[in-house]
DNA sequence: AATTCCCTTACGGAAATCTGTAAGGGATTC
DNA sequence: GAATCCCTTACAGATTTCCGTAAGGGAATT
């Protein structure tokens, strides 16, 4: 099993739970644990410089904000981070975040080997996926369906992503913006706008204030 | 200390957290952790039925959709319904909102004891509030100003009736003619926009896609 | 190969939103 | 009585939304 193993994740319960189940079930002596992601990429650099590295990182991927000042804010820019200067470091993550949109990337662009969903088997799970990714397999939670996310997006997880966004109070000149960072098809602002226009049509809705609010009363965003 | 728990918390791993922390800190034999509200109210009632009550529950707020059809979707449920059969045992929530607009009626109309936001320092947190409540005083995080949110439930009726207009799809226009035929003061176009401009602040929203979204999600409009 | 259909994208104009400035009026304070 | 504060209102400009038109491309059909 993993001799050296970096976790990040700001949740003090959770993350002294993810400590305790690793030394119970596999004995493993060296859990280096970090409530702060630029605490963990300093830790691994040095491990790293000093020629002992980890080999794995588990890490959640929202962060809280703190009086620090932080580089990293998010698990997905320390895993950036992490693995421009080691590719071959096993990653896994563990989130509450359960949109295969947002998985997806994790596992082509930043070549993660598992992705562990918060919840009442998470504990269970990333075990089994320290266990899976040990021999080199990639581990994902059953309950997430990554080929929902895969080629063509799914309609309906489209236009929810976006009406989640504008509920958010983004306009649609930056929900373009954020699409085409995140390179998701089709990201220009005029279809974005035809989008939204035929929701109108469909749930009679007279502009985006009324739709947002019928939606979210619905309970569907 | 208190002799007997239950803990409601649907994630494992801060399930677990908290479970081991209470078991090492204060040696506490009955901890008793579901992962559903329906089962923490079965086990709740049937503990009180068999007059050998819990004397503090500790729960999160929000709870996972899953396979089993769920009666109580929340935190907030379950503690009315606890509240409802035991208006004495105490109660911490555990949970990562920290919106005091939301907090607030938790000790209010629910009177619940203790409030720890999760975070980096959690774990002790709830440590501290288990003491402080044990002695029948209040624990709130720190970090949670609930004074902040007095001030901003400054809405009044006349803030509501625009905020609702625009949630079904009134512009601002149409909302000054509505009140000027029915004799409603101020009603100028000018006004309105100044009103909801304050109310960006007050919510820290960034438009009124935003607001009315935030508004409609803590059920305000 | 040509037609049709649908999706994406660009563009433009009217309407609406957002923001700042400023004037006037009523109530309170000094 | 004068000064001050707050609320209402008007207006103006930059930005955004809303909606129509149209061009281009890919897939399926004829």
């Amino acid at each position: 099993m993993f001799k050296k193993i970096l976790l990040a994740e700001d949740f003090q319960d959770t993350n002294k739970g993810i400590v305790d189940a690793l030394e119970n079930r596999f004995q493993i002596e060296n859990i280096q644990e970090e409530l702060y992601c630029d605490k963990a990429l300093n830790r691994f650099k040095v491990a790293h410089a000093q020629g002992d590295p980890y080999d794995l990182l588990i890490t959640d991927l929202s962060f809280k904000e703190s009086h620090v000042e932080r580089r990293l804010t998010s698990g997905k820019e320390l895993i950036e981070a992490v693995r421009s200067i080691d590719p071959v470091i096993k990653i896994i993550v563990n989130s509450m975040i359960d949109n295969p949109v947002e998985i997806n990337p994790l596992f082509t662009e930043l070549k993660i080997n598992g992705y562990v969903c918060k919840g009442r088997n998470s504990l269970n799970e990333l075990i089994m996926a320290m266990e899976e990714v040990r021999q080199n397999r990639t581990f994902v939670s059953p309950q997430i369906n990554l080929n929902s996310a895969n080629n063509v997006i799914e309609m309906d997880k489209y236009d929810i992503m976006i009406l989640k966004d504008l509920a958010d109070g983004l306009t649609k000149k930056e929900i373009s913006k954020r699409l085409k960072k995140n390179n998701i098809s089709p990201n220009s602002e005029s279809t974005i706008d035809k989008k939204i226009s035929r929701l109108f049509d469909e749930f009679g809705a007279k502009n985006t204030h009324h739709l947002i609010a019928k939606l979210i009363k619905q309970g569907r965003i």
